[in-house]
DNA sequence: GAGGGGGTTTGACCTGGAACAAGCCGGGGC
DNA sequence: GCCCCGGCTTGTTCCAGGTCAAACCCCCTC
């Protein structure tokens, strides 16, 4: 129940407008001197070496994070120990929207390697957005749209098998990180086994012995962290073709 | 890809002013006033028979909906048929969140008894947002609760098993029946055991075992879709005690 | 370069829930 | 009243994924 507080107060000031993520986050559609509006709002960054918490469950909620480099996880715990990973968060992607119901964050935000945020003051952001109509709008998208990812989630989680689930992550992964230029075919996992089996509701075993099969398959060449997808339509025949 | 439209319109002028879900509802603590700016947009209501749908995947979003009376489900549906109910909305909640992202539904909303909801422009609610701090941050919060709660989903989706999923759906249900002012101990499920089961991952058959089975223990009795909650404590410790 | 440790792979076995199948129950229509 | 049908219960069998255990691999430190 600790306010949250930073971890390393980084020295350089935020500025959206030259920040070539603002396509992907926050300013995405807004003009010049809208953004520079954001500019005087989100006025600081934090680092978060990897590992550590960017906030904790029970936390104050005071502000939103942006990532702007790295790689983080979002994870709840229920009462007895066990946890459940809700999302891994890459540049560009907001942080903390599970705080604003309750004024206290809601779920724990790792950093999964060293990490860098932009703080947005939400009392600030929800202040900007009455004077600036399409952040609001904005501001409203990014959060809908993370009630239908989550909806998408429950849908795997309940419905689809090891090897379905297993593809239809890498397919998300591949997608966001080709939206930020990244190889469509490689990537390099930034989480552990059983980081992806909690998110996935599936053991680190079976997450290990599915990647397994799909390399054997000839879908994947799989070495550590190392992912390189050999056969794109296969992965995505796993996820939807199920029927058959 | 059709508009949503309405399948009857009622009569009857909404007004949040004397509506007695106000409290659970967006109009929770705004002052009469604003409550009577609320008025104003929100003007309609509509009937929904039941098994109907009040908006599908794919229909042009232009409003929220408030549930006024009745009961519903949403669900997502994969390409290939598969569907997974992500929720069961009850009166003062509100449905249609999912629309905001991409301007057009991403599940189904289908009544599972007759139903009557107001009808919320959205454009007109960002509008009167702008205006309103109060109906804001509101409005901020309730999105912001169903992350929170989509997130607890995943938790039970993806750790629990059958038993502890079913035990947490009753609590979940009867605390919200109990805020609205009935029994804490009895129950009539507005949905079918293959729905609940689709909610919970799990197939009909599994529910009503495990209904059965708690029904045996003592826990429950069961009639049917008449439940009542024979020993509360032992529910509670069936979901969280699990480590033992 | 030896040692250690966290993460990963693989094997063998077990089990909770799925699948399939058969009957039951209760409400609505004729 | 009777029948029908959708929803529910219960029994049996099966298998995907969990569990437990052992070994391996890579990187880091000393």
């Amino acid at each position: 129940m600790t306010v949250a507080t930073p971890v390393r107060i980084g020295p350089v000031k935020a500025a959206c407008s030259n920040c070539n993520l603002r396509e992907l986050c926050l300013p995405v559609g807004l003009s010049p001197e809208q953004v520079g509006q954001l500019d005087e709002l989100v006025a600081t960054r934090r680092t978060v070496p990897r590992g550590e918490t960017l906030f904790r469950t029970g936390d104050s909620f005071q502000s939103l994070f942006a990532v702007r480099t790295g790689f983080f996880k979002t994870c709840v715990s229920a009462e007895d120990g066990r946890d459940q990973v809700t999302g891994f968060q890459m540049s560009g992607e907001l942080l903390g929207l599970d705080g604003i119901s309750m004024d206290r964050h809601a779920c724990d935000a790792v950093a999964l390697e060293d990490s860098t945020v932009c703080v947005i003051p939400f009392h600030d952001l929800e202040g900007l957005s009455m004077q600036i109509t399409e952040l609001q709008r904005v501001f409203h998208k990014i959060m809908s749209r993370e009630i239908v990812r989550d909806h998408g989630v429950m849908l795997l989680l309940g419905s689809m098998r090891a090897e379905e689930r297993v593809a239809a992550f890498l397919l998300n992964l591949t997608q966001r990180l080709h939206v930020r230029g990244f190889s469509r075919s490689e990537l390099v996992l930034r989480m552990t086994r059983e980081e992806i089996g909690s998110y996935l509701g599936l053991k680190l075993e079976t997450v290990s012995r599915t990647f397994s099969r799909l390399q054997d398959d000839g879908v994947l060449e799989v070495k550590q962290r190392q992912i390189r997808i050999v056969d794109h339509n296969a992965l995505l025949q796993i996820v939807n073709a199920s029927t058959c």
